[in-house]
RNA sequence: GCCCCUGUAGCUCAAUGGAUAGAGCACCGGACUUCUAAUCCGAUGGUUGUGAGUUCGAGUCUCACCAGGGGCGCCA
C-alpha cells in the first residue's frame, strides 16, 4: 500500500551502498517493525554484511563481524539518508533500519483508500488471467457430511480469494451420478423400497438408502451377484434402470442445490460424471491403439504404466488403471475426458483440482498421462489442492458406508440452535426474525471458520463440543467486532465526516488498527498465491481483536470534535476491511448480534 | 519395500530464513451508572519429537532416526 515511498527508499539506500563501495543487493525485503506503538517499514542488512564478511576473509570469527558489520550499515544509511515525506524519524537497531510513519498522513491516507475503495478495498488489479477450480465432487446416492464441508468451504474460500486477487475465476463443480456406489443404491431402492419417495430432508434419505444397501450387501450372500447383473443393465442402458438413476438421481441434485444455498456457494460450470463415461471408454480404446496403455483383458484391467512410458527406474507414479476388465468405467476413465474437455473449453491459465490428500498421487497419475498422451503444456497447469480430511475424535474416518458420519443438516441445525439460544440471552429485544437471521449468520460462520483457519495439509478433528462453541479465535468474535463498529456508525448523527489528517497523536490501538487494515490486500495476494485462506483467517481475527482493543480504549461518539471526525472514519474503515475479509472467506457479517 | 503429510505451552493451533516463538481453550485473579461484557486487562504455562548438517542467523532448509497418520493394478 506504500510502494512508492518503499521505492523511493529503496533508491537512496541503494545509492549509499553504492557510494560506500558495497555489493549491491538484488531486492530489498520490506518488514513489519515488530508492534510498540508505532508504524512502519523495516529492512535488515545481515545478507550484506555476511557476504562482505566473506569477502573480507578476516580471518575473524564472522560471528562477531556479521551483526556488528549490519549494525554500522544501518547507522551510516540512517544517518544519509533523507526521509521523503510522510515519515517521522529513521533509526538503526541490531542491524536493522526502521523507517517509522507519521502516523498522521499515512492512517489518512489508508482510511481514505478504505472508504474510497469500500467493498473493494483489498482487491488486486485484474491479471488477466483465468482458473478453473473444481471443487464439492459429490456422489449423488450418498449422504452429505461434514468431511465434504470441508472441500466446499476450502474451494468456495480459495475461488473468492484468487478472484479478489484479480484472476477470472471458473468455479467448476464435478457430480459423480454414475458408479458403483449409484447401482447399490438402486438395487437396494428396487428390491426394498420400490415407489417410496424422499421426504423433506433428501439427502439424509438417500444417504440413509445407500448405508442400508451395504448393510444388506454384507448380510445376503446373493447380493454382489445382483448388483453386478444390474450394473451390466445400467450398461446396457436398459430403460427401466436408466429412468430409476433419473429419478433418484435428481432427488440427489435437488437435496444438493439444497445445500449450496444454505452454504452460499454457487457454480458457474457443472460436469457431470455420466457425461465422460463414455468419451471415457473411447479415449481408452485410442490410448491402447498409440500404445499408451496396456490391453490385459479379460483377465486384467487396462492399464497404463508410467514410469516405463517415462523412462523412470525409481518407482515414482506407479501404474494407472483406466479400464476394468469387464469394461465398465472407472473414476480414471472420466477423469482423462473431464482433464481435456476442461481445457478445450475454457482453456484455463491454471486448471485446480481441490481435493483431499489421500488422491495426491492418483492425480499426479491423471496429470502424467495427460503428459504421455501429447498434452505436457496442459500437464504443468494442473496443479492438485489438496487438503487433510475432518476425522472424529479417537482418528476416527467418517465413512458414509458405515454410518460414521455426522451430517451437514445435523451441524448446521444444532449450530443454529445454539447461536439463537445466546442470541437471545446478550440481545433480548431484536424481534424473532432477525434473531434467526443472525443465529443463521452466527452458525454457518462457526461452522465454516475452524475448516479454513488451519493449513490445509492439518487433519482437522470434528467434535461437538468445539464445533458449538464460539468463544474465542472463533467467526463470531469477528462477527461481533464487525457489529460493535456497526453499533457506532449507527448512533452517528449525519454523515461520515469528511476526510481530515488527525490532529491529535493517535493511540497506539488505533495505529495498530490501520496497520492491519493496511494489510488486507497483500495479504489476499499472499493467499491467493500459496492456496492459503488461513493467511486472511489469522489477519480477520487479528483485525477484530485490534478493533475491539481499540473500542476499549478510544471513545468515539463521546470524544472531541476533531478526534470523534478521525474516529467515527476509522471505524468505517475497521467495519469494512473486516467486512471484506468475512466475505471473501464465505463468512456473512451481521448488522446486529 | 517405495512415496507423502504431521510432530511447537496441559489441549487445539499460529509464526514471508531475521528482532524477546505468539493466540485461543482450560485454570487462577480482576473490569459493566461509560459507543452492545459474544468484550477487555492481568497471572500461569516452551530444550519447537531426537541427533547431526547448511547458514552471519534455523520452529522454518538438508540428511538420519523416533512417533502418529495416509497412499501405492481393476474403491472413489
Amino acid at each position: 500500500m506504500f510502494q512508492t515511498e518503499q521505492n523511493a527508499i529503496e533508491e537512496q539506500i541503494i545509492n549509499i551502498i553504492a557510494q560506500k563501495g558495497l555489493t549491491i543487493p538484488e531486492k530489498i525485503h520490506w518488514n513489519a517493525i515488530p508492534f510498540s506503538g508505532e508504524w512502519g517499514i523495516s529492512t535488515s542488512f545481515f545478507q550484506l554484511a555476511a557476504q562482505e564478511a566473506r569477502l573480507n576473509k578476516t580471518g575473524q570469527p564472522q560471528k562477531l563481524n556479521v551483526a556488528s558489520l549490519a549494525q554500522e550499515i544501518a547507522n551510516a544509511i540512517a544517518a544519509s539518508i533523507t526521509l521523503p515525506s510522510g515519515f517521522s524519524r529513521v533509526e538503526a537497531v541490531k542491524g536493522y533500519l526502521n523507517l517509522y510513519f507519521s502516523t498522521a498522513d499515512f492512517s489518512q491516507r489508508v482510511v481514505d483508500t478504505v472508504l474510497t475503495q469500500g467493498d473493494k478495498f483489498g482487491w488486486g488489479e485484474a491479471k488477466g488471467q483465468r482458473i478453473l477450480v473444481e471443487f464439492s465432487q459429490p456422489n449423488t446416492h450418498k449422504a452429505f457430511h461434514v468431511g465434504h464441508l470441508r472441500n466446499v468451504v476450502i474451494g468456495d474460500a480459495i475461488c473468492n480469494i484468487l478472484e479478489a486477487a484479480g484472476y477470472d475465476v471458473i468455479r467448476a463443480n464435478y457430480i459423480n451420478d454414475t458408479g458403483l456406489h449409484v447401482i447399490k443404491w438402486l438395487w437396494n431402492y428396487q428390491k426394498y423400497h420400490l415407489g417410496e419417495r424422499p421426504g423433506k430432508d433428501k439427502t439424509r434419505w438417500m444417504g440413509d438408502l445407500y448405508a442400508e444397501a451395504n448393510h444388506r450387501m454384507e448380510e445376503s450372500p446373493e447380493a454382489e451377484n445382483e448388483v453386478r447383473a444390474l450394473f451390466a443393465r445400467w450398461d446396457q442402458r436398459d430403460e427401466e434402470v436408466i429412468a430409476l438413476w433419473r429419478e433418484s438421481r435428481q432427488w440427489s441434485l435437488d437435496g444438493f442445490d439444497e445445500i449450496y444455498n444454505l452454504l452460499g456457494v454457487r457454480f458457474d460450470n457443472i460436469f457431470y460424471d455420466h457425461e465422460l463415461e463414455k468419451p471415457g471408454q473411447k479415449l481408452v480404446e485410442e490410448l491402447i491403439k498409440k500404445g499408451i496403455a496396456i490391453d490385459e483383458r479379460p483377465e486384467g484391467p487396462v492399464i497404463i504404466r508410467l514410469d516405463d512410458l517415462l523412462g523412470l527406474k525409481k518407482e515414482t507414479y506407479r501404474v494407472l488403471v483406466i479400464l476394468r476388465s469387464d469394461g465398465t468405467s472407472l473414476y480414471s476413465t472420466k477423469d482423462l475426458p473431464l482433464a481435456i474437455e476442461k481445457f478445450e473449453k475454457f482453456n484455463p491459465d491454471r486448471s485446480i483440482y481441490v481435493i483431499d490428500v489421500r488422491q495426491s498421487l492418483y492425480l499426479q497419475q491423471i496429470y502424467k498421462t495427460l503428459a504421455v498422451m501429447g498434452h505436457p503444456d496442459w500437464s504443468e497447469r494442473c496443479y492438485h489442492l489438496s487438503y487433510e480430511i475432518v476425522n472424529l475424535p479417537g482418528n476416527v474416518t467418517i465413512a458414509s458406508r458405515e454410518g460414521t458420519v455426522v451430517l451437514l443438516e445435523d451441524l448446521v441445525r444444532e449450530a443454529e440452535n445454539r447461536a439463537l439460544e445466546v442470541v437471545k440471552e446478550k440481545n433480548p429485544e431484536l424481534n424473532s426474525e432477525t434473531m434467526q437471521e443472525v443465529a443463521h449468520m452466527v452458525a454457518l460462520g462457526a461452522i465454516k471458520y475452524p475448516m479454513l483457519a488451519r493449513d490445509n495439509n492439518k487433519i482437522v478433528t470434528f467434535d461437538w463440543k468445539s464445533a458449538l462453541d464460539f468463544n474465542g479465535q472463533a467467526a463470531p468474535y469477528i462477527q461481533y467486532a464487525h457489529v460493535r463498529a456497526n453499533s457506532i456508525l449507527r448512533r452517528m448523527d449525519g454523515d461520515l465526516p469528511d476526510s481530515t489528517a488527525p490532529q491529535y497523536d493517535l493511540e497506539p490501538s488505533e495505529v495498530q488498527l490501520i496497520d492491519l487494515i493496511s494489510r488486507l490486500p497483500a495479504e489476499i495476494q499472499r493467499a491467493a498465491q500459496e492456496y492459503k485462506p488461513l493467511h486472511l483467517t489469522n489477519l480477520a481475527y487479528e483485525l477484530a481483536r485490534s478493533f475491539n482493543d481499540f473500542y476499549m480504549q478510544c471513545p468515539v461518539l463521546k470524544a472531541e470534535p476533531d478526534i470523534k471526525s478521525a474516529r467515527l472514519r476509522l471505524v468505517a474503515a475497521a467495519r469494512q476491511a473486516i467486512a471484506n475479509v468475512l466475505t471473501i472467506l464465505g463468512i456473512k457479517a451481521p448488522q446486529v448480534m
